[in-house]
DNA sequence: AGCACTTGGTCGATGTCGTCGGTCATGGCA
DNA sequence: TGCCATGACCGACGACATCGACCAAGTGCT
C-alpha cells in the first residue's frame, strides 16, 4: 500500500515540501514523473492531506501561548464549540473525553488579550489555562513502518 | 515590516506551499521574481520557518490520537522531559505553567500501546490523559495585521 | 504453459517556469 | 538638490514539469 519509496518521499516533504520533483526524484531513486504519479496516488488516497508553511507567530506579534482547557456549562456545549471556531486565536482544539470537553491553543499578544478572551468564554464555560514556557517537542510525525 | 502583501503571500502558501513562484506572483499582483525576493526575505527573518506536508496518521495505523498532561515526580523533571523527546509518538509537546508540567500529543494504534507507552512514563510521572473524540478546529493560522 | 491485461516504471520531446543580470522608479537623508 | 538604498520590472537562458510512447514484471485466465 504504502512502500518504502512513499515514506522517503513523504519525509523530504515534512522536511521541505518545496522541493522539485526532480530532488525528490534525486532523493528516491525514482524519475521525475514516477515521482509525480507516486505524489498524486498518496494525495488521492488522503495519506498527504495538503502542503503547507509554518510560520512564527512570534513575528505578528503573538507574544503568548496558552492551552486552554474548556468544560461547558450544562447545556452550552454546541455554544461553546461554536464560540471556539469563532474566535481566530484559537490555532487549534480538540473535543476529548474526559472533564474538559475541549482542549484548544491560543495565541494572545498580551496578558490584556487572554483575559479579555477567556472572559468571554467564560459565561458558558469554565475554563483551565496552562501559558507555553517552551516546546520541547515541535510538531513531528510518529514512526512509519 | 510584513505589509499586505507578504500576508497575502503567506495565506497562499498555507493553503498550498507548492504553488510556483508564478502562481503566487499571479495572486499577489506582483511578478515571480519579486516573489522569490519577498520569500527570501521571510525565511531570512524567520517569518517562514518552513515548508511542510500534512499527513493522515490513520493511514499509518495510528487510530488513536490523545491528548496526555504530565506531571513529574519531585526531581525527575529532566529525566521525564528526556523520556518524551524520546518516545516518537508523542509529536508535539509543550512545557507548561502549572500544575502539569507538560501537555503533549499522542498518536497510537491501540489501547494496548497506549498504556504501555503511558506506563513506561508512570515511573516518573503522573499522567491524566484524554482521548480525542473530534477536533473542531484544524491547525490555522491567527489573524495577521 | 502461454497469452493478455494491469501496474508502475523509464526515456525523450516540448512547453512552462525559475533565476540572474541589468534597469528603473521611489523615498529617505546628508 | 543630489545621492544612495530599496524593491520592483523585464528579458534571456537554463532548469524543470508534463505528456506520450514504450517497456518490464507480475497476475489471472484459458
Amino acid at each position: 500500500m504504502t512502500d518504502d519509496i512513499d515514506q522517503v518521499l513523504i519525509k523530504a516533504l515534512m522536511e521541505d515540501s518545496r522541493r522539485s520533483l526532480k530532488a525528490l526524484a534525486g532523493i528516491s531513486g525514482l524519475s521525475s514523473p514516477s515521482v509525480a504519479e507516486r505524489l498524486r496516488r498518496l494525495e488521492e488516497r488522503g495519506v498527504l492531506k495538503g502542503y503547507t508553511v509554518e510560520i512564527d507567530p512570534k513575528c505578528f506579534g503573538y507574544q503568548l501561548q496558552a492551552i486552554v482547557r474548556i468544560r461547558p456549562l450544562p447545556g452550552q456545549l454546541q455554544e461553546v464549540e461554536r464560540q471556539i471556531q469563532a474566535i481566530p486565536e484559537f490555532t487549534e482544539c480538540d473535543k476529548v473525553t474526559g472533564d474538559d470537553c475541549f482542549i484548544a491553543r491560543l495565541h494572545v499578544r498580551s496578558m490584556e488579550q487572554l483575559d479579555t478572551l477567556l472572559d468571554g468564554l467564560n459565561t458558558h464555560a469554565e475554563t483551565n489555562t496552562a501559558i507555553v514556557k517552551k516546546t520541547p517537542v515541535k510538531r513531528r510525525l510518529p514512526p512509519m513502518e
